[in-house]
DNA sequence: TAATTTCACTTGCATTATGCAAGTAGAATC
DNA sequence: GATTCTACTTGCATAATGCAAGTGAAATTA
């Protein structure tokens, strides 16, 4: 489906943002590029949530549909694709971080490092920054 | 499904989130009770997107079981119960606000003014405290 | 007081999405 | 020439969603 084609429910913006990545999959394969430095398909194939294969692919197509991704070949071995965020991809960073924090906050198993969440608390910008210079 | 039996993929914060509202609705009905001021099951029927009751019955169900929202009946009508947001709920709200920004930003078509965008760059904290003190 | 309306769901059934396992195609390596 | 690696695709079972209609209890109207 090409972008000018697409049709949304509405234009509020939660629903905008619901229809792009309001599933199960999406978010946690932006994360992986984000957080984790991955960027292969066997990669993201190896998260903890073990995403399925056909799912995967479905995701990544409409990710890069949606301009949220990029797919490109890989120089040092033709035979591996690379995924990278788009500019509006790694402009989900800060929704990103509020999530981590609330999910934080209400988890009580949380992964979440304390110190990154004190690290938030103290100054959010620069932890912006830092993380996509990891990019 | 008790919280306390509720099973998780994972305790990933951006995992944690979706597991709990990453779905097409969920947000959907939270975003009316923020920012529309709605309370009744009849009146979440009536928004652009068009859930369907069942989803909605289900939804107000599961977010219940999630400590999300509450619900009471109604002192002026017996035959009513009102629905209303707990804090962990309302909690939401800054990471909401940082998703209204990335779709106003990327949607052209976006329903959000552009004054409650420049309202929220200028002073986000007290915009969230008057969205608060507007429940 | 009997019938109608209001409200909050529930049910049945068709369609769509997801999950799992296995298979494939092309390039690189052995 | 055969095996391996990578990125998928396919088939099929199960689960979630969408749509229309129905239900039951309380309140309102006739």
């Amino acid at each position: 489906m090409k972008r000018s084609e697409r049709k949304y429910r509405s234009h509020c913006p939660i629903n905008f943002a619901q229809e792009l990545f309001g599933d199960k999959w999406s978010l946690l394969i932006i994360r992986d590029l984000i957080f984790k430095g991955k960027k292969y398909y066997g990669e993201f194939l190896t998260s903890g949530e073990k995403i399925s294969t056909n799912i995967l692919a479905d995701r990544l197509e409409k990710l890069e549909a949606d301009g949220l991704i990029t797919k490109t070949i890989d120089n040092k071995n033709n035979v591996k694709k690379i995924y990278a965020l788009t500019p509006k991809g790694v402009d989900l960073l800060p929704m990103l971080l509020e999530m981590i924090a609330w999910s934080a906050k209400y988890d009580d198993k949380t992964d979440t490092p304390a110190e990154f969440i004190q690290k938030m608390e103290e100054d959010k910008a620069s932890l912006i920054r830092e993380l996509i210079a990891g990019l």
